[in-house]
RNA sequence: GUGGGUGUAGCCCAGAGGCCUAAGGCGUCAGGUUGUGGCCCUGAAGAUCGAGGGUUCGAAUCCCUCCACCCACC
């Protein structure tokens, strides 16, 4: 019997249901990210009046603070922070890249210190899944190494085939059957090297693949084309996660081109500085417009948040820095996310779904173009010493 | 009233004859954040340096007068 159930399709998009130990969970769907087993600033009772089904953790967080021991002690991680729902959780891989300089790789498993006491630690593709075996999320990710968008083409094949053979070996060391475990597929931005990791993680009959080692910075037509080309090749009957994106117009990009599952710190980060979603486009809190609007943030959401308050109420508590703040602009954009992939998801199953995606993009203001050219250029100018 | 101190952007302040076209922080105004540190990063606006006079090639800076505020003593 298969977790996943592929329902339909319209174009590449595709609407489904994922089978967990903690529920069933339609896709698409948008997971909030909650790496120390908490989604910031929400208590479950928020996160489930959101409807998310499914929320991700982190392996690297959690493995440092408070460790699997203890969580593993007071009933595993859903009873630890008494959440029902679904948990993802991230092997690790990637924190090791991105929060600690100093790690260094081998094909044993990957040495680095913590960025909170600055302890050595050493993870194994084994350990990795058994960490999350200790903490018992319904989906474990394997561990994986994403290469820096900068790499040369050597380090990135280095990294990609070391992926492999660690996607093999946790394979292997996985135990748990009512957890699953997905591979990441590797390959940075070169499409011959994306297809080769599909193409090896595919024989190794995993429940679902993830897209790793995108959204690194890159323009964002490259990581479509990379998304494009990897999902082509990915096994259909299974479920495709593309890891750390995105934004709102990312998410119908991205279910556009066949991806089941997406995540992403960006609608909790920004919305602790006061950036918040509407159908219109992003907005800022605190721009001085906010400071008297009686309506709130947006007419036609149904969050708590915007069912309660005035953008006035909002703009004030940001500006007096308190903590209220955090938590309403976490609930909207957050049920933003959420209200998208659902009508997605419905577009979907009634074959509406360019349309839908039509009608989203017009009305949705997209990040200057100033900003994305500028950002383009210093991408561009950071993979420089490479091309010379 | 006498003695002392302080006056530089909305607020706190750096500067002590020329590198001042006056620095920084907070605040204000606007951007950014993509497998999470509520951090942080980037821009912008905003100052006839309390007022007037003088010395000097040159004054926020030295001198004089006045004004305001603070402290102490009457």
């Amino acid at each position: 019997m298969s977790n996943f159930n592929l329902i339909t399709t319209n174009g590449a998009a595709r609407a489904g249901e994922l089978t967990t130990a903690h529920g069933i969970i339609p896709t698409p769907v948008f997971m909030p990210v909650g790496s120390q087993a908490t989604v910031k600033t929400l208590v479950p009772d928020e996160i489930r009046a959101l409807e998310a089904p499914i929320i991700l953790s982190n392996t690297y967080h959690l493995y440092l603070r408070p460790g699997v021991d203890i969580i593993k002690k007071l009933g595993g991680l859903h009873r630890f922070m008494d959440w029902n729902g679904a948990i993802l959780t991230d092997s690790g891989g990637y924190q090791v890249f991105s929060l600690s300089a100093l790690s260094t790789v081998s094909d044993e498993g990957v040495a680095f210190r913590s960025h909170i006491d600055g302890s050595s630690h050493f993870i194994t593709p084994e350990k990795a899944v058994a960490l999350q075996e200790g903490f018992g999320s319904d989906i474990a990710m394997v561990l994986d190494e994403p290469s820096p968008s900068d790499a040369p083409s050597g380090k990135v094949r280095e990294a990609m085939e070391r992926t492999h053979r660690w996607a093999e070996r946790c394979l292997t060391a996985h135990q748990r059957n009512d957890q699953q475990l997905f591979a990441i597929v590797q390959g940075g931005f070169d499409r011959s090297m994306r297809r080769c990791s599909v193409e090896f993680l595919s024989s190794l009959d995993f429940p679902g693949y993830a897209i790793g080692g995108l959204s690194l910075g890159e323009p964002k037509e490259l990581t479509w084309e990379m998304v494009r080309h990897t999902t082509q090749y990915l096994p259909s009957r299974k479920p495709r996660y593309l890891m750390g994106v995105g934004s709102p117009e990312d998410l119908i990009e991205a279910v556009g081109l066949g991806v089941d599952m997406m995540d992403c710190v960006l609608p909790t980060r920004v919305a602790r500085n006061g950036a918040l979603f509407t159908r219109r486009g992003r907005i800022n809190i605190n721009n001085a417009a906010f400071r008297e609007q009686g309506a709130p943030i947006e007419e036609s959401c149904d969050c708590y948040t915007c069912t309660h308050f005035s953008a006035a109420y909002v703009s004030h508590l940001f500006h007096a820095q308190e903590l209220l703040a955090y938590r309403l602009a976490t609930i909207h954009n957050l049920r933003f996310m959420v209200r998208l992939m659902q009508d997605i998801r419905t577009a979907i199953l009634s074959g509406a779904f360019d349309s839908f995606r039509q009608q989203f993009m017009s009305d949705y203001r997209i990040t200057d173009e100033e900003v994305r050219i500028a950002q383009k250029q210093k991408w561009i100018k950071a993979r420089k010493p490479e091309i010379d």
